[in-house]
DNA sequence: ATAATGCGTAACTATACGGTTACACGAAAT
DNA sequence: ATTTCGTGTAACCGTATAGTTACGCATTAT
């Protein structure tokens, strides 16, 4: 099977990330596929509310949908966090090298810290 | 100097995150610290905005300031976008393994294809 | 002392968001 | 044929968000 190169919104699946009832569905999924109605049932909102996100997320592409007589499989589809992954790559390095630019900062802001700041 | 470990909140981190500005002002930061009025110079939206971009990055903790003098410095927290890594770990291993849970599934529905599904 | 600079906040506005209830519709059951 | 089930969408509502302009207040310059 030939594998083809895709890419998908970062800004997409940033925004889809910022709610925590997607986070936690995406979390669900991630066990395994589940219908939509049993993904509604394991959260205190409405299933119409449920039915928006998994919405969004399709459209983000993080999950897909595959009808089944009258219910709708949904799966996840973590391909577009890799979008999310390299954005962070470039921040990783930071903690890895346990020094962050604050930790640079302050040292150099002590290096010529004869200018007698306000002590508040 | 003792390392005190300090947990951030990754639904703050996840919720600044979800702006393009936000992420773009990151960006910036990463190269180094900059002053207020610096940062908001390089985009096409007014001061205030970004001045209020900045107020929620900082209390996600993802920057802290540093006054002198009449300017403020800005500089990169990137502590709290460990919990952001710590969330996509989940999800790394998918791609990683090259076999996504929709290949699972797929497959798994090849298995028992017998029920004569639609075509459309 | 007065003016200019750098930056945050207040007030306001338009739009986006997330939730709810009512409804539509195909698939399965009776 | 009719009812029930599973699920998506429409309409509506209150709150959050992101932008703008006006303003306030230190700090630095004149």
């Amino acid at each position: 099977m030939r594998s083809r190169k895709v890419t998908y919104s970062r800004e997409a699946a940033f925004h889809a990330l910022a709610d925590p009832t997607r986070r936690a569905v995406l979390d669900m999924l991630r066990r395994g596929s589940h219908p939509a109605g049993q993904i509604a049932r394991t959260f205190p909102i409405s299933r119409p509310a449920i039915s928006r996100h998994l919405r969004l997320l399709r459209r983000a592409h993080l999950v897909q949908e595959r009808r089944e007589g009258r219910r709708r499989w949904y799966y996840l589809n973590p391909e577009p966090l890799k979008e999310v992954d390299s954005w962070l790559e470039h921040y990783r390095v930071f903690w890895q090298a346990n020094l962050t630019s604050l930790k640079a900062f302050v040292e150099a802001e002590h290096a010529h810290e004869t200018k007698g700041g306000k002590t508040h």
